[in-house]
Parts: C-alpha cells; structure tokens; sequence
DNA sequence: AAACACGCCAACCGCACAGCC
DNA sequence: TGGCTGTGCGGTTGGCGTGTT
C-alpha cells in the first residue's frame, strides 16, 4: 500500500529548529496540547510537518527532559534492559525518566554498544526487529507519558514496561532468550540459552513485581513527576534476581 | 595553522499498528 | 470489511564539534 507522505513536503521546512520555532511550537502545545499532531504545525503557525513537532516535542522541548550526560546507572539499566529486550527503545526509555528513545539509541550506538561487546563475548543474540507486534510495549510507554495514564497502566509500567502475552509471546520475539541478560551477570549462556519465556510468566512477575514496591528500575508513574532518581545498585540487582528467581532459573544465578 | 578523521546527536525516513469511517 | 489517517517506533543520515596528524 503506497502511503501519501505525512505532509505536504512542499513549503515545509526541514533541518534544524530554531529557538523561535521552539518557542512557538512550545507555547501552542502548553496552551492547546497535542492532540492531533497533523494539524498542530498550521494551528500554531509553523512550517513543519506534524511529525517533526511531534519529534522535536518528544526529544527536546517536553518540559520532563532531562538533559545532560547518562549516569552510569542508567547507562548500566540500559545495557542490561537492552540485553533483555533488544532494540526496544522506547520500552527502555520507558524505564528511564526523562530519557528518550531517541537519545538512549544514541547513547547506545556511540559508547555503550563498544561497551557492551568488548566486556561480553558474541552469542549470537540478535535484538528482534520490529517486525515482531508489541502492542502492549507502545501503550505502556503512551501510558507513562501521557497525562491521562490510567493508574493501572502505570503501575504495570513501573515493574515492567511489557505485559504478560505481549510480543515475548506472540511473535517471533517469543524466543527471546535471557542469555544477553545472564551473560551481563556473569552466568554461563550454555543453559540460559534454552530459557524462554512464557505468558506465565510475565502474568506472575508483573503481579509480583506491583505487588512488591520498589523492585522497578525506576519509580516514576509518570515521565513528568520528579522521580528521575536512579534505583539503587542493589534495588537493580533485586529486580533481576526476582525475574531470574520467577523464570525457575535461580540455580544457575546462584552458581555466579 | 590547516587538513583530515572521528564521534556525537538532532532530525529525517519509512514501516507498522491502531482506530475511525 | 477494507481503506484511510494519525501516531509511534526503530533505523539511518547529515551536520557540527572536537581531536589528531
């Protein structure tokens, strides 16, 4: 199916915003909100395409950004969340308030990636691309930033950003394996490779992880509330413990 | 001081999905 | 039911700054 551009190209401008763009784009989403990206650009004004405010919104102007260099938790909760999800990269920023997709897969490409492979030996662990459905992924992460979240939504956000029979489940993704995760932790992948899993367990340990507070990475409900304090080191390790602890697979982690 | 190489990051592109009509 | 539209997502690119020769 052969789509029409997302906007009329002709007129449009491209490239870098300027800080009077900014400006307006800011002071039209303050007053009016978002709700239909498409029309924004002409409501408030702006040569651009609705998709480019949606991006320099999400990416730049939100007010909830947090800027500046990655600490090195969440340089830490992003391997280890990239090595259990792959390419998920707005799941990933779901977890790390003020982070976005955007700036993650950057962090990611250009240090923690050389990182990541000259402190782990290749396993042949490829990230699942997108062909793979992950409805629940995309809701939670709307959830977590919109300010209509539903209690409910967030609280599933802040064990995990995934619901149980998502796409681990039913798609190609369901052979995820925890292998990159076990290997981060120093477990040997020979056995973790054989791990799967299954809508049990997703359903156990999200119940488990609402249930039990402060085991998330982070706590924030939204990404707008002041939470961005990084869990701790140890509050890390619980979480990982526990999903390891629910999978059954403790022995092996406890051979470490 | 100039040229070149490299890294970083903002922005764009195209695809996929969900919802609406 | 199928097509269309809006939105979200991940991959990729291009420009700029910085380091090196």
């Amino acid at each position: 199916m052969v789509r029409a551009p997302c906007c009329e190209k002709m007129g449009l401008k491209r490239g870098p915003w300027t800080a009077e763009e900014d400006m307006t784009l800011v002071a039209h989403i303050e007053q009016h909100g978002h709700s239909n990206w498409r029309a924004l650009p002409k409501q408030a004004g702006l040569l651009r395409c609705g998709k480019s405010c949606r991006l320099r919104w999400i990416n730049y102007l939100r007010p909830d950004i947090k800027r500046g260099n990655f600490t090195s938790d969440e340089e830490e909760a992003i391997i280890q969340l990239h090595a259990m999800l792959g390419n998920r990269w707005s799941t990933i920023a779901a977890r790390l308030p003020g982070r976005t997709d955007n700036e993650i897969k950057n962090v990611w490409h250009t240090h923690l990636k050389k990182r990541f492979e000259s402190s782990s030996k290749p396993s042949g662990q490829a990230a699942p691309k997108r062909k793979a459905k992950k409805p629940a992924v995309a809701a939670t992460a709307s959830a977590l930033e919109g300010p209509t979240s539903e209690p409910a939504a967030s609280s599933l956000g802040q064990s995990l950003s995934m619901s149980p029979g998502q796409s681990l489940s039913t798609s190609s993704a369901a052979d995820y394996s925890m292998a990159s995760s076990l290997e981060n932790t120093g477990s040997s992948s020979s056995e973790s490779e054989e791990f799967q899993i299954d809508d049990s367990f997703w359903s156990e340990t999200l119940a488990m992880s609402v249930h039990s507070s402060g085991s998330g990475m982070e706590t924030s409900d939204t990404f707008g509330v002041d939470s961005a304090s990084p869990s701790s080191s140890n509050d890390e390790m619980d979480f990982w413990v526990t999903l390891f602890m629910q999978a059954g697979d403790i022995q092996s982690l406890s051979q470490i």
